[in-house]
RNA sequence: AGAGGGGUGGCCGAGUGGUUUAAGGCGCACGCCUGGAAAGCGUGUUUACGUGUAAGCGUAACGAGGGUUCGAAUCCCUUCCCCUCUGCCA
């Protein structure tokens, strides 16, 4: 969430930035959230006051009671009490405010940068670059989705069976080029400097809270109610979470972490080619970027991380494009968003494979991650994060593009990790 | 899962109702001392909110949340986590 006095000192800003995004309502918004800031510093200040009236009473009490000036303390006694029955409505009064001011930020999203684009949906969105030619199939050319059926590479059917749809079985070589890729994000994302971890899977609610899925975005996440965890979406949440409630020192930055974990999402309400074949499950592998950095730096890490991934998909030769994101198809969190599309070519269409954001300080400041700034002070620190890569859709990009009369070709680069050049 | 013991500052650790303004130690920073360093000595060393141009001042925080009391790190309740033993288990 956006920092309150960053929305009080800039309010013409922020009122300019929820144009862009055609937040409805967003003056009335703003100007409610200043009023509250405002009846919450007068509340903190009188409660403040009679708090340490009360402790000065409470000190006196105590020596007179000591000195056996019995009475002396009586009067104080009954003094304290009507304090007390004040300091109790300021503080229930006070609480009530910052609940209110919470929820109320809890609705404004993420100012977007001046490079995003103007727009209400992906169709607004601007290409900033393709790469590779989009192949030409031969004329037998079929969607991944047969494909991986004729050569018994991943089950759609056994997956239901198990547990139901959107969570395939990879079977074979199928299974072999998954771990294959994983292998080859994780290698090439610690080359280029990311530490790499391992991360639990199911997070509790203060960490669904502290990166912003919790509370709007229950629905989407599967949930263990006996023990109140919460499967992963997306590793962002268990690798960002690690710095929760902490100061960063100077000498920690750059923070890199790249992880590899399963990601779980319940991604109701969609239907068609959107959820054909690979397109959309309910789980899925994706190997993660996360970067915590100073302010200063995090549009250079934002760059590199673009630069990183874009590196990843020309080694495998899949043609790919980079969309920056308009402001109506920008995440709520995000400043500035660059999507990676594959192109598909059965299928004759893009499939996000991943998406790379600059948060700036709205994930820091719910999570309170913070660094000392040059003169000591306490800043909220920068947080990025991006994909490299989520593999089902490099998986159908992959099939589909490489195919031929032969089979399904596997990439050079692969090769070493797959060991065996074609799946036919 | 059962029984028992714990959770205090960056770290160790004292503290069972009232000058706790959280002892003491370690670490760290600065200063003195020194040819230089170590040792020694001295000073300082949390976070959040409020207030103030600032120095500062006020409030809150002893795992978390409630309660008792004029007053809680200390007593009571709830809850989370850690350790030991027993059980179960890849």
């Amino acid at each position: 969430m956006l920092q309150v006095q960053f929305i009080v000192e800039n309010k013409e800003t922020v009122l300019k930035g929820l144009a862009k995004r055609n937040l409805k309502n967003a003056s009335q918004k703003i100007n409610s959230i200043i009023e509250l800031d405002k009846t919450r510093k007068e509340t903190q200040s009188e409660l403040d006051n009679i708090l340490s009236e009360t402790n000065k009473l409470s000190k006196e009490i105590g020596m007179f009671f000591k000195s056996g000036e019995t009475s002396k303390a009586n009067t104080l006694k009954a003094k304290v009490a009507t304090l007390k029955e004040e300091s109790k409505k300021l503080s229930e009064k006070l609480t009530d405010c910052k609940t209110q001011l919470d929820n109320a930020l809890y609705e404004i999203p993420n100012i977007p940068n001046t490079k995003v684009p103007e727009g209400n949906s992906e169709d607004d969105n601007i290409t900033i670059k393709e790469w590779g030619e989009l192949p030409k199939l031969y004329s037998e050319a079929k969607p991944h989705w047969e494909l991986v059926k004729q050569y018994d590479i991943i089950d759609f059917e056994l997956g239901v069976k198990i547990t139901g749809a959107g969570f395939p079985v990879y079977k074979g070589k199928g299974a072999k080029l998954q771990r294959a890729l994983i292998n080859y994000f994780l290698d090439k994302n610690t080359d280029a400097g990311y530490q790499e971890l391992q991360v639990p899977h199911l997070v509790n609610e203060a960490s669904g809270l502290g990166t912003g899925q919790l509370p709007d975005k229950e629905g989407q996440m599967y949930h263990c109610g006996v023990d109140n965890f919460y499967l992963i979406p997306t590793s962002e949440i268990p690798i960002t979470n690690i710095y929760r409630d902490v100061i960063v020192k100077e000498a920690q930055f750059p923070i890199k972490h790249t992880a590899y974990t399963p990601c779980f999402r319940r991604e109701a309400g969609s239907y068609g080619k959107d959820v054909k074949g690979l397109n959309r499950l309910h789980q899925f592998d994706k190997v993660e970027l996360v970067r915590i950095e100073k302010p200063s730096e995090s549009y250079k890490a934002l760059d590199e991380m673009v630069e990183h991934v874009a590196n990843i998909l020309e080694e495998l030769r899949l043609p790919y494009r980079i969309l920056c994101l308009c402001a109506g198809d920008l995440g709520f969190t995000s400043v500035l968003t660059y999507d990676f599309e594959v192109w598909s070519a059965a299928q004759g269409r893009w499939l996000e494979v991943s998406s790379v954001s600059n948060f700036e300080n709205f994930q820091a400041n719910r999570l309170k991650l913070r660094h000392k700034d040059e003169n000591g002070k306490s800043q909220l620190a920068h947080t990025l994060n991006g994909s490299s890569l989520a593999l089902p859709r490099i998986m159908a990009a992959l099939i589909e593009n490489y195919q031929d009369e032969n089979g399904v070709n596997i990439p050079e680069v692969l090769q070493r990790y797959t060991g065996f050049d074609v799946i036919n």
